[in-house]
DNA sequence: CGCCTTTGACCCGCGC
DNA sequence: GCGCGGGTCAAAGGCG
């Protein structure tokens, strides 16, 4: 008797226990399924955004191509009218080659022979660069559309947003990397912080800054430690050699030197990109610099072939040279910045340093003037005030003029009646210079950020 | 004490 | 190979 009620209870007790079971079982499975539901939800999203993301790239990829195909029909339009009636397969070799090594920018460009010759030289000259150097021929051979090879940000970025880095494409050596140096006792030693000035055949950029100044060096904002003074060939003015004291390894030198012609003027020349933050104030110079080595960069041919290229370019008349700029003693690319002249009559205040800058002594720039013999593909800009532009040698910066694409037209902007004729060409060539020159935009971009900090200051 | 400038020596590339 | 010039090193001394 006992055992049947214990056995009904237990029995019943059972039956209940699996009541709740499967109740209990419900709840979880509906929770499970809206979980999954949620899921699904979830990856159809995914799905959907992946798709998105998927069609802008095509997009962007279609783009770019068509952008390719342009950039290169007007390749092969220039190279076509310098060939010109008498065309040869000869002629167009020569031309081509020609343009190889005028054009830095071309898409899909290899290295001409010239600078292969460079590259084998290189590697024999030192193994242990080989790395190095690959790099440096990768930056070298194809620099396309708004990519920043950035060392920098690799460590640390310098403040501004805006940093085309132009040693980046100089100076990936930048990093860590030590050039090595044989001492006396035929041992190997490292030369602290020469990151890439003994790099021989590496390709860096030099930004050269004339300003008006009485003082010894310009206050550009950064912290500097003088490390050698040279009394150079035909200028009295010895030339000072200071290093970024900022930070230890920071590779960025810069060489002062007063123009022989006027004293008055300093020449002040930075190699190298900051691979730390700057103060605020050092900000502007630093963007301005980097922009313009990066211009300078991405559309420089080799130095060696500044001679042919002068020859390609009849009209542009040679200044008086500057000593930093001296093809012989400067195998390195260098543009010139000119901030020694006032325009009177410009609105495009492109770079505003800070007050410190010695602007009380007649710092002002306004624009840039590109006198470059790779015309064909460096939009030439603006010019008052002046950027020159050029691999090795400082051309004429023209006060007021305007440089413009492969014919060389020169704007007088001064000329009020010229101005207003040329406005709607002009603008239609700045346009397709924005669109079509990523150093531009870099420049450009710079010179935005450099007015957007002034007025935030 | 740390940082900077000065300055002579040294290294290296290049032209002859 | 040698000389020259540019660029860098590193010891010594100054300065705050």
């Amino acid at each position: 008797m006992e055992k049947k009620i214990d056995n009904s209870i237990s029995g019943d007790g059972v039956a209940r226990e699996g009541h709740n079971h499967e109740e209990e079982e419900d709840i979880s499975k509906a929770v499970k399924d809206d979980e999954f539901k949620t899921v699904i939800a979830e990856v159809n999203e995914v799905k959907l955004e992946n798709a998105r993301l998927k069609m802008l790239l095509q997009q962007i990829e279609k783009d770019y191509n068509s952008l390719q195909t342009r950039f290169f029909n007007i390749c092969q339009s220039d190279l076509k009218e310098s060939i010109g009636p008498t065309c040869t397969p000869e002629n167009i070799a020569e031309v081509e080659e020609e343009y190889s090594e005028l054009v830095s920018l071309r898409l899909g460009r290899s290295p001409s022979p010239s600078e292969s010759k460079k590259v084998d030289k290189k590697r024999s000259y030192d193994k242990t660069r080989e790395d190095y150097h690959s790099r440096d021929q990768s930056n070298d051979g194809l620099k396309l559309g708004l990519e920043y090879s950035t060392g920098v940000s690799e460590s640390d970025l310098i403040k501004p947003n805006i940093d085309p880095s132009p040693d980046n494409v100089v100076s990936p050596s930048s990093e860590v990397v030590k050039t090595a140096m044989k001492s006396d006792d035929g041992s190997v030693k490292k030369r602290a912080g020469d990151d890439e000035v003994s790099q021989p055949n590496v390709k860096r950029a030099r930004v050269s800054v004339r300003t008006k100044c009485d003082y010894p060096t310009i206050n550009d904002g950064c912290q500097w430690r003088k490390y050698g003074q040279k009394i150079s060939r035909g200028n009295p003015c010895p030339r000072s050699y200071y290093r970024c004291s900022v930070a230890p390894l920071c590779p960025v030198r810069k060489q002062v030197q007063r123009c022989l012609e006027d004293m008055s003027i300093l020449i002040t020349t930075y190699e190298g990109t900051h691979n730390h933050s700057l103060p605020i104030e050092a900000t502007a110079m630093a963007s301005t610099t980097s922009a313009a080595a990066s211009m300078l960069l991405s559309g420089s041919s080799s130095s060696s072939q500044s001679s042919k290229d002068f020859r390609n370019l009849p009209n542009i008349s040679k200044t008086t040279p500057l000593y930093l700029s001296n093809s012989s003693s400067n195998p390195f690319p260098t543009i010139t910045l000119d901030f020694t002249t006032f325009p009177t009559t410009s609105s495009f205040t492109s770079f505003n340093f800070p007050s410190n800058f010695q602007s009380g002594s007649g710092f002002l720039s306004n624009s840039l003037s590109f006198s470059s013999p790779e015309s064909s593909t460096i939009p030439k800009i603006l010019g008052s005030g002046c950027l020159n532009y050029d691999s090795t040698s400082t051309l004429p910066y023209h006060n007021n003029l305007i440089n413009i694409g492969s014919s060389q037209k020169q704007f007088d902007t001064s000329n009020k009646l010229k101005e207003d004729s040329s406005q709607q060409a002009l603008t239609e060539t700045l346009t397709k210079a924005i669109t079509s020159d990523p150093s531009f935009q870099s420049v450009l971009a710079a010179a935005i950020s450099s007015m957007v900090g002034a007025t935030k200051t």
